[in-house]
Order: structure tokens, then sequence, then C-alpha cells
DNA sequence: CCCGGTCTTGTAAGCGCTTACCGGTAAGCG
DNA sequence: CGCTTACCGGTAAGCGCTTACAAGACCGGG
């Protein structure tokens, strides 16, 4: 008001429209905004008088150019394809888990997170990733989506953190200690409830993951004299129709089930669950199950699932962290691993204790 | 290799470095990035040779800031605080499902979403959304988290669509039909069971939505001469811990429960049977239960829940579609509403029919 | 062999913002 | 009261990329 024509220039809003309002240089108001120097009172109110009238919010881009910081981490994940199975609907609990301690870290600094999801059979999956980490200051990858060769040149260009995965060159990452985790549940297992036949229901074959957790089973059923079923006939994907896929083929051919089943993930202990339910199988007088996660909905299984408790959203908050760390100041951890934590619940075979809250 | 030396100006590896490495200028660079004019073979491939030699990744706020097009989507919500509570786990699978719609929508335009949540007590949300818009071509916002004021100036600066609210002016809006589902969920508990005492147990009180859900429910459970409790002491407030506060309470209070209880959404439904299993009431025998959005979970409940299928993938898909129309062609629909699914299990009182596969 | 037309490529002007640098003004001091 | 010292605030130079414009290369016809 009292100017002469506020005239929006027809296009969006710039530092000079509100510049020009206010009266003063364009300089004054990015100060104002950004609260650098000192302006006087006077000017710093004209100037957040004009930016409210105006509305003027400053654009993200020509400040990101300007200053070498966009406040953006991208974060890739796989999905479920477009299409998933009907079962496949809690797919991406786990991911999701992630990305809010990722949100809840970043936000903390004032930064967003950039979404690029990819599926698991989309091509240019390397172009995806450029893509997002051109948009962002550091890049947030889970497992491996491009061969390590191609994370390691990424990393020349911006900082990327790969997640539950192993470390990379040039890269950092952060994981859990699946190792540890595995083999106390397989004590669990073995010496509290005295099964000595197993089975691993594993993962998808490429995950470094599903690797480590077969390995750790192996080894540590071997300690204790437990026998473990493993191998092609037990490949699941980490669905759970993967699950019920192998169990139902198991079955089918006739197969005997070891007393307990070591499942790869959440997601394939409820496939299994499901399968064995419809087979008359019981959890756990006939067979036992577990899982891996401690997904959400696990508790709310029936029975309840005994898993293993991956700090999901510590792990998204400490990938954050350290990519902060080496935005910031140039240097971060390069290999950081997390605690994880035998749940017992009941279909291990354990009597219910404290059920759901 | 050739070139005297490569030598990378330390800086992070701009166009520039491209050009010189072939041996064109970054205009050329750029045409043969953008598939834009008719490069000659050989140029194109002595550029395509320098990229993939030196890994270059285009900037994508200097991309941005050029022509104008950031090609990112933000997208805020409310999520839930800092510390959930310990039975809140699940409480963001209702927006993570309409994350995934946007991402997948906007992942077919080459576009990516930018994740902007905000806690339900944080302050300056105002300041936060603004941000987020301030680095995205467009928003999606989650039902009424500003003032509608604040969204029609917003919306003059970039596009908005608004998600399951009621439309505000200049933004678009993307909405299910809640007042359909109520109703018919509704008639299928008075008629159908012939219950007609039922109770409304809400949501936030702020929400439009909850809104909608109750004036349906009332008017429905009135045409059909049922009665409904409804008001003050059966305030949720979407969450699984608030359905639970809720009925605890009634039940201290000595009052008697109505024989169907209608949730504002799935969550609100699980905390109200975990109640009710604590006071040793039976679902649905004593008491039926019904939710609303058919989350995920909500099949794999005890009973499994009845409830009205919002098409949140869909919702989702669509607010970005919109939001796409209007970014690319000036214009856009301003009130899309999405049909909704009355999707009956046993928490109602029917019978297992055909139970999650 | 020269000239006009085509096709390719280079030059340079921004996009909106931050910030180094410098001139101008007001305050401080002898 | 005049000069030094701070302090503000303005001017302008980029940040890395796209693209309009123009210059150069090359072709064929006359």
């Amino acid at each position: 008001m009292g100017l002469p024509e506020p005239k929006r220039p027809k296009g969006p809003l710039t530092i000079y429209d509100v510049a020009s309002r206010a009266g003063v240089s364009i300089a004054s108001v990015s100060r104002v905004l950004n609260g650098q120097g000192s302006p006087r009172a006077a000017t710093r109110d004209r100037v957040l008088q004009a930016v409210r009238e105006l509305g003027f919010v400053p654009d993200g881009a020509a400040r990101a150019l300007s200053n070498g910081l966009k406040e953006v981490v991208g974060v890739v994940f796989r999905r479920g394809d477009e299409t998933p199975f009907p079962d496949e609907d809690e797919s991406f609990l786990f991911i999701d888990v992630i990305y809010r301690g990722i949100d809840l870290a970043a936000r903390r600094q004032g930064f967003d997170v950039l979404m690029g999801s990819v599926g698991f059979n989309d091509g240019n999956v390397e172009a995806r990733v450029a893509a997002v980490g051109g948009k962002a200051d550091g890049l947030i990858l889970h497992d491996r989506m491009i061969p390590a060769t191609s994370i390691t040149r990424l990393a020349s260009l911006v900082p990327v953190v790969t997640l539950a995965g192993t470390p990379v060159p040039g890269a950092m990452n952060v994981r859990c200690d699946n190792d540890e985790g595995m083999r106390q549940l397989v004590r669990h297992l073995v010496l509290d409830h005295g099964y000595n036949e197993l089975g691993y229901l594993s993962g998808r074959i490429d995950s470094p993951d599903n690797h480590a957790r077969a390995k750790a089973i192996e080894a540590e059923a071997k300690a204790h004299g437990a026998q473990v079923a493993i191998g092609h006939d037990w490949q699941g994907d980490y669905s759970a129709a993967g699950g019920a896929r192998v169990i139902s083929g198991l079955l089918e051919s006739g197969r005997k089930l070891p007393r307990a089943i070591v499942c790869a993930n959440d997601q394939t202990a409820l496939g299994v669950m499901h399968a064995l339910g419809r087979r008359g199988l019981r959890v756990p007088q006939d067979v036992a199950v577990t899982g891996f996660d401690d997904v959400p909905v696990a508790r709310h299984l029936h029975p309840p699932l005994t898993t293993v408790r991956q700090p999901m959203q510590e792990l998204g908050a400490m990938a954050f962290a350290v990519l902060y760390s080496k935005i910031s100041t140039g240097r971060g951890d390069s290999d950081v691993v997390l605690p994880v934590q035998l749940i017992v619940r009941e279909s291990c075979g354990c009597a219910a204790a404290e059920n759901g809250r």
C-alpha cells in the first residue's frame, strides 16, 4: 500500500518484486530472509512486510544454485512393482519405517527428502539414481540396486550412503548386525526350545543381508549341533507370497517340514504362517516360525511373531546423520553397525507373556 | 585419453568439464543430453563418451533454474510426533499408501517426490510448507494443516492440490466419497444386522473428513430409525491409542456400549478392539466394530475388520495427475471425488466368508 | 567455380538468488 | 568541528544449465 502499483509482473514473484515493493535492494531482502548481516530494524520490517503482503517464497532451485546447498537428501529404494500380488499390501512396511527415520532426522537439519523409488524390474535404474542424485546434496541407497562400481563413481560426485549392504569403496554404509541377531535367534530356538531341525527360508538371492543371515544361521546351528535345511527349495524373495509358495511347494512334494522355520524377514514369515494355516498346521505347536525385522504388524499376527528387531527407524536416522556429516564437514563414518534385538513372542513356542501393548 | 590432462578442476564436475573433454561447446553437450536439435553422430558420440568417462550428472538446481521446471512435486503430510505411543507403529500406514500412489504416478512423468512431513505439534507449519513449495513445481497437501487463506495464497505461487479435504479457493482438491461410504456402512449395520444403536468414535475434531463422516452416519442412521451415540465422550483422534482411551473411559464410567461401534478410521478400530478385548468383550458377538480406510492390516485383525475401502493409492495417483495437468497445461480439475467401497469382513458380525487368502 | 540454402555448432544472455566488495552515511573522538 | 571508524546497503559477479541467435561448414545447382 502506498506504492503506486505493485503490479505483479505476471511472472512468478521474485526477490526483485519484494525489493522494489520494500524500496530496498535485492541484497537487503536476501539478507533479511537469511538472517545474514545486521539490517537496520526499519529495513528488516519493510522487507518482512513486503514479503508478507506478496506471499513471497524464494525459489529453491535458484537458492541451491547460488549457495551450493539444496537441502535435499535423495533416497532411492526398491519398491514392489506396479501390480503387486494381492498379499503384498504390506510389502513396503519395512522401507517406510526407514523413510520415517530419515525424514525425522532430515527435518531437524532443515533438509527435505526426495524419494526416488524404482521397481524390481525397472530398466535404467542407474539413470534414475543419477537423476535423483543430481537433485540432491546426498544420496541414500538401499542394498544393491546398482553395481558397486557405479556406486563408487556416483560417490565421487555426491556423498552416498548405502543401507544394509556391505560397504562399497567411496561410499559410506549403515547396517544392522544381522549376524548377531540371527545367532541369538538360533540359540533361542536350539538351546531354549531344543529344536534341532531348522529350515532357513531365504530372501532374494542377490541380497547381501540375506547372505549374512544365511551364513549366520548355518554357523550357529552347526555350533550347537542342529540341522538346517537351506538352499534352492527354500528360496524365497522377501515377500509373503514367496514364503507361502515355498511352503506349499515343500508340502506338496511330500517333504517333512523341520521343527522350526526361520524366515529371512517378517513378510516371509507372514506368508509361511498363512500357508501353514491353510494346510491345518499349527504354529507353534506343529511348526515354529520366526521372522526378521520386527515390522509393526508382527505383534498382531496370530500367534505374535518371534523375530529380530532391527532398529529401522534409527537406521534411517543414522544414515542421514552420516550423510549430513559428510555434506557439512566433508567426512563421515564409512561403516556403521547398529545393534539388533531378539524379540521373543509366541510363534517360536514361548508362552504368551505380555501380549500387545 | 588423448587429451592432455583431464585434471578434474576439483570443483564438482560441470558441463564445462564435459565440453572441454569432448572438445565441443557446452551447448552441444546440453543438446546431446536433452535430445534437442540434431547433433552429428560424431559429436553425440564424443559427448556421450566424455559423459561416461567423467561420470557426469547434470545439476538439478541449475537445470531447474534455467528451464523453470524442477520435476519435483512436494508432498506435505502430518506425521505422528517424534515419540509415538508404543501402539502407534502403524499410524502412518494410511499416508504411506498415498505416497506410493503419488510416487508411482510421478515417476511416470519423470518427477520425483519431495516429502515434507510435519508433526502434529510442530510450530511454523506454514513456513515448512512454503519451503517445500519453493523446492517443487507443485504441492500436495494433506487435509487442513494450514488455514484455507494460506493455502489460497500459496496456490497463487505454485499449483496446490489438497487431499481429502474440502476444496479451497485457488487450490485443487481430490477426495474420497466419505459420505456414500459411511452411508453404505450404516445401512449394512442397521438393515442387514438389525443393530439400532450405534456409536461414532470420531477422528480429529478439526478434520473435514471426520465431519463428513459424522454427518453421514447421523443422517443415515436417522433415516433408518437407529440411534447414534456421538460427541464429546466419543471424541477420538484417528489413533489407536485414542480409540482405546475412549472405550476405556466409557467402560470405566459404567456406560453401556452401543451394539456397534463405527470408528472414524481403521487405526481407531484397532485400538477399540484391543480395549474391548482387554475387558473381555468379544467382537463381534458383544460389540460390532467397523473401521474406515481399509488399511492393509485390517484384514489381518481378529476378527478381520469390516471397513470402507478408500482407494488410497489412486487418491495419490489422481492427486499427482491433477497437479501435473495444472503444471503442464495450466489447468486442472478443481474437485475430484473418488468412489469408495464397503468391505464386509467379520468384525461387523458377518460370518467368515473369504478370509484374507 | 561461385552463391544461396541447410544443417550444425558456438556464443552469450539470462533463470533467481547469495555474497564479496565498495561507496556512503552516521557515529565516535581528538 | 573535521577526520577516523563502523556499519549498512547497493552493485555486480557468478552458481550450472538451457536456448535464442548468429556464424560457420558444407552441399548442390547454375
